[in-house]
DNA sequence: GGACAGCCATGAGGGTTCTGGTAGTAGAGG
DNA sequence: CCTCTACTACCAGAACCCTCATGGCTGTCC
């Protein structure tokens, strides 16, 4: 099991993971908010704790710009003790607990045991840009009422461009995304999707949703096309 | 949404009740353990809110007690600010989440609604999809009127299916929660399963319930097919 | 106890779909 | 008009899934 600990109090980040490893965690500890970004999407945790007051970004920042990206590992928030509304706040921006602080380490581990457990992370939310949507749980993708089937590859590229709809995205970006990392194959094959998908989701509605943004990238319309 | 209140402090408990029928609940409220667990059996609640400290039956008992009758109603337990070790026994008694005395409203109603949520957990209460139901505790398997006889194999993988209908469910996720967690054998006895459930459930039907999802597993329709 | 039936796991064969690569073409930008 | 980038069609191998046959195991019934 791997745990992330984003904490910027080091004397806490070192203890909590001297106590986890003694439980048989696998721990790595970033000390503020950009690095806990990085670290997170660069890894695959099975958990991540993460402190709200965090220099850089802050912790429910942190918590939404992962659920944005469609990274729902669990996360156990931790709270300052008096900050009642900071409660309320971490799971409505998608943290699946929190704890108080100052807490105990049978609490914190109870608690993680208690989230892994569950592994129930809320579902990744539909994503959609205008009429444009998809339901990665579902596996579901369709233009207004019309369904359109996605192979599961066509579909990935499709959810990354949605997720940064309005944006222009290099195609070295989507091969890293969408790609196993370790890919050394053609870029070509991004090329090869986007058409793939506009035979799907443009040409049989007439839109122009994939815009090509030559020697940058693509973009997908914020509004679907 | 109905919820059972137990809470054997009468100025907590009305004004729990009060703040949660404001919030557009229904509210049983129980002022001691076997009062609870009366009203707990007796109703279908959405969700339980559960004192430890109670007269007659104290909260783990309650919670224990209903957990191994097969309720597996959300139950938000109460404990009291000093016992720490009183929230991991909490969980591991089955609670499935608990929150520190004294607390606020908004905390409670955040905690309450990300229970209900994240919906019960895996509850032998009787589930369906369109017009093919099972009831997991009698073994019951039928689309309509028709019953459908399984075996325990199969009604386990299409309970898993049933409970997730609508979603797509990876071969291994089936693998890992139908079959025992250290099972290593082949994941083709799932494509195995998955065609006995088609012949029983589908094909006399003329109905195609179970869809494949090449590469990412298999969803079944949320109104049965 | 022995025969039998039902359930389950396994393995192989075969068909279908997906995927990544290639190569020729079109088009934009200088 | 030339160059470079992106578009498109097509192909072959790989991956994936479906299906069926087989044999072990267990519990039941004579």
């Amino acid at each position: 099991m791997r745990v992330l600990v984003v904490e910027d109090d080091k004397r806490v980040a070192s203890a909590v993971r001297r106590g986890l490893e003694a439980e048989g965690f696998a721990v790595d500890v970033a000390l503020d908010g950009v690095d806990g970004l990085h670290l997170a999407r660069e890894n695959n945790y099975d958990s991540i704790v993460l402190d709200i007051m965090l220099p850089g970004i802050n912790g429910y920042r942190l918590c939404a710009q992962l659920r944005e990206e469609g990274d729902w590992t669990p996360i156990l928030m931790l709270t300052a003790k008096d900050g009642e509304l900071d409660e309320a706040e971490a799971l409505d921006t998608g943290a699946d607990d929190f704890l108080t602080k100052p807490f105990s380490f049978v609490v914190l581990v109870a608690r993680l045991r208690a989230l892994l457990r569950r592994g129930a992370r809320s579902a990744p939310a539909p994503v959609e840009a205008g009429d444009l949507h998809l339901d990665p749980a579902a596996h579901r993708c369709g233009r207004g009422e019309i369904d359109i089937e996605l192979t599961a590859r066509e579909f990935a590229v499709l959810e990354f461009l949605v997720r940064r709809r309005g944006e222009v995205v290099a195609k070295s970006e989507i091969l890293e995304n969408v790609w196993d990392f370790d890919f050394d194959g053609d870029p070509n094959i991004v090329e090869v999707y986007i058409r793939r998908l506009r035979k799907k989701i443009d040409e049989p509605f007439a839109r122009e949703a994939i815009t090509t943004i030559r020697g940058a990238g693509y973009r997908l319309a914020a509004d679907g096309g």
